[in-house]
DNA sequence: ACACCTCGAGTTCT
DNA sequence: CTCGAGGTGT
């Protein structure tokens, strides 16, 4: 293939570009991530090869966060607050902290914040001078931002004369939202993309390469904590940093209250959160700290969160908007899913525009219509969710809606729901919508795990006919691949070696990926271990599979008629062929120290994947499931936790453990104390 | 037959 | 995260 690399580098360069402003500023992508980094890797290997070619602001420069920014190792690490959802939480975090101060011993007043929604800053100055900024990053290691914090009006650059020798001030940087308005208000004159919310405006104007970018938006921020402070006057109390910030010339916010009893802290968050749009910045909680710094000694940090301070989280806002209408999407194995198509609306901290409704009966128990006015609401914080329609404003004839009787695919095939199923099914085995889905399901990451190889680009080689079922992932004439629009030489090179990869997954990656009604992740790592080799599986007669622990007739049946089919088989023989690896995991012997226990894990470990902490797990004989129970063993939490895990361990009193403790608890098959 | 655990699937947005 | 449904033990 002969493209001119200079013309090939500039069309990447003005793709990125676009897809990064699409991601960051506008919280709108287009693309996968996946499908993304395969442009900035096509770029970045292009300009390696062509060093003539590369220049200072090309975005590979600019994009994959730590590219652009030097990384900036905080000294006192910048570590995120324990968060309370609702006032029990709070009342067992200051139960926990009167035990922990001791008997007799107050804790004395709190102070209470507001917890803006912004991004957390830490701000150095040497000498009264500020010498860097950088942003809380993972809370140990951040980026430096120094040129783009600059240029922050109510930053300041130089401190007076009495300013101490080191002085770490951290606080949050935000946008006004009268001024996020009125970006919005120029934009859409413009007739230019909107930006999607305050937060990410801000955090997309301070990452930005050109610091002069930064300075044209109206940026501002809280000096609201001390860090590593030296030849300062000493304080004793948490309340006095802001008067020391404040005279030092930096601003602080007017909600600060000291308040003395835990009830006056619980009315404070009651207050601002029935206040909280009177401000001019975004918040999403509020703050109780322990005012006296000794005291705050005293009570210590654990791994992830200071002991002394507690982050109160407002009630997910709930938010009105129109149904547009109600669709259904189908998935790898036919099943017809209702989601609600919404008028764009802004709740929760991002926009929202698409909510799942699960199935027909649901739709009815919430009683909602097309053209109805419904609530909506981020459940858990992240999933939007339809509550329920706005009665009052429902038109009196507005019609019920009604199943979609056929698929959305071209070939209308029908959609049917058996007696005693909640769900329709397409069962069309010629479904194209299902053929994507299954393609797709194959490619991803709990199944053969192939880069780059996602809903983009399957749709895309469907439809030219290049691919028509699973086993033609192996079977790709690249030589048409390379013609599409978009796909270079390198990115041709990168699918062809991701593929070659995926071959040699393994029996368990391979169940999965071969789309087994009920055959989910766990079932198809046990039918591996079971058996070994996929032919063994094949030649299994129900009996023999449904034997197998965790697998019931259901899954057996099931098994029995995929490989009964001999489309399936076909599919399988291809595969075979390809050089698919059909064997299961080989055994390794590790002590079986976790026999007959279940520990659930929750958050992001250092020194383990998700992946690699189940098979931790399961290599020692102990299960991992998805959820606590009351016959969880234990729960490990790492960094941001599934708060109703922790919530639900609390209650059932299982034990919640770190990491270190988790480690032992891998040797030892027992739970460490504390 | 039932309760309780688990698992699977579809889903949203960063 | 939620719903629905399979698996297992009582």
């Amino acid at each position: 293939m002969t493209v001119d690399p200079a013309a090939r580098v500039a069309e990447l360069r003005a793709q990125i570009a676009h897809h990064n402003e699409r991601y960051f500023a506008m919280d709108a992508p287009e693309i996968s991530d996946a499908d993304f980094d395969l442009l900035v890797r096509e770029l970045t290997e292009l300009e390696a090869a062509h060093p003539e070619l590369a220049v200072a602001d090309s975005p590979t420069q600019t994009v994959g966060a730590s590219a652009t920014f030097a990384p900036v190792e905080h000294e006192i690490p910048m570590m995120s607050l324990d968060k309370a959802f609702n006032t029990d939480e709070f009342d067992n975090w200051h139960t926990r902290l009167v035990r922990a101060a001791g008997e007799g011993r107050e804790l004395g007043s709190f102070v209470c914040e507001l917890k803006f929604d912004g991004l957390a800053i830490s701000a150095r100055y040497e000498n009264g001078t500020l010498v860097r900024a950088a942003t809380r990053g993972d809370g140990r290691v951040g980026e430096d931002v120094t040129a783009n914090v600059a240029t922050i009006a109510n930053v300041p650059k130089q401190l007076g004369s009495d300013a101490p020798a080191i002085l770490e001030v951290r606080g949050e940087v935000y946008m006004p939202i009268s001024d996020f308005n009125a970006l919005n208000d120029a934009r859409r004159e413009a007739g230019e993309q909107l930006y999607a919310n305050p937060r990410n405006t801000a955090a997309g104007s301070l990452r930005q390469k050109d610091a002069s970018v930064t300075a044209s938006r109206n940026l501002r921020w809280f000096a609201y904590q001390l860090g590593q402070v030296e030849g300062a006057p000493t304080l004793t109390r948490h309340s006095e940093t802001f008067e020391y910030l404040d005279s030092l010339g930096f601003p602080v916010n007017d909600q600060v209250k000291v308040v003395e009893s835990a009830d006056a802290v619980k009315a404070y968050f009651a207050d601002a959160e029935a206040r909280r749009h009177e401000f001019d910045y975004e918040t999403d909680g509020a703050v109780a700290k322990i005012d006296s710094l000794a005291m705050q000694r005293d009570l210590g940090v654990t791994s992830h969160h200071p002991r002394w301070a507690i982050a109160f989280k407002f009630q997910p806002e709930e938010k009105s908007t129109k149904l547009i209408d109600i669709q259904v999407s189908i998935g790898g194995k036919g099943k017809a899913t209702p989601f609600a198509v919404l008028e764009p609306v802004f709740v929760g901290g991002s926009t929202v525009q698409m909510a799942t409704l699960h199935n027909e009966d649901q739709v009815k128990v919430k009683n909602i219509r097309p053209g109805d006015t419904v609530l909506v609401r981020k459940a858990g914080d992240v999933i939007p969710e339809v509550l329920g329609p706005v009665l009052s404003e429902r038109a009196p004839d507005l019609p019920e809606w009604t199943f979609p009787t056929h698929c959305s695919c071209e070939n209308h095939h029908p959609l049917s729901r058996s007696e005693g199923d909640a769900a329709h099914y397409c069962l069309h085995p010629t479904c194209p919508i299902q053929r994507d889905a299954w393609i797709e399901h194959f490619a991803a990451r709990a199944a053969m795990d192939i880069e780059g190889f996602g809903e983009r680009t399957v749709q895309l080689f469907t439809a030219q006919g290049l691919l028509s079922d699973i086993a033609g992932v192996y079977e790709l004439d690249f030589e048409a691949v390379g013609q599409i629009e978009g796909f270079g030489e390198i990115s041709v090179r990168n699918l062809e070696t991701s593929i070659e990869a995926s071959k040699g997954q393994g029996l368990g990656r391979l169940l999965i990926g071969l789309n087994i009604r009920h055959l989910g992740n766990s079932g198809a790592h046990v039918l591996a271990k079971a058996f070994g080799h996929l032919d063994k599986i094949i030649e299994a007669d129900l009996e023999t599979l449904a034997s197998v622990d965790g697998v019931g007739p259901t899954i057996a049946e099931s098994l029995r008629a995929y490989f009964d089919d001999e489309i399936n088989l076909g599919i399988i023989e291809r595969l075979r062929a390809a050089g698919v690896d059909f064997n299961g995991p080989e055994v390794i012997e590790v002590d079986q120290t976790l026999e007959g226990l279940a520990i659930v894990v929750s958050g992001g470990l250092e020194n383990f994947s998700r992946d690699s902490v189940k098979d931790a797990i399961t290599s020692r004989g102990g299960k991992s499931p998805g959820s606590v129970s009351k016959k969880t063993t234990a729960l490990v939490v790492g960094e941001s936790p599934g708060a109703s895990k922790v919530t639900k361990a609390e209650e059932l009193g299982v034990p919640i453990i770190d990491e270190a403790a988790f480690v032992e608890l891998l040797e030892t098959g027992v739970v460490p104390p504390g």
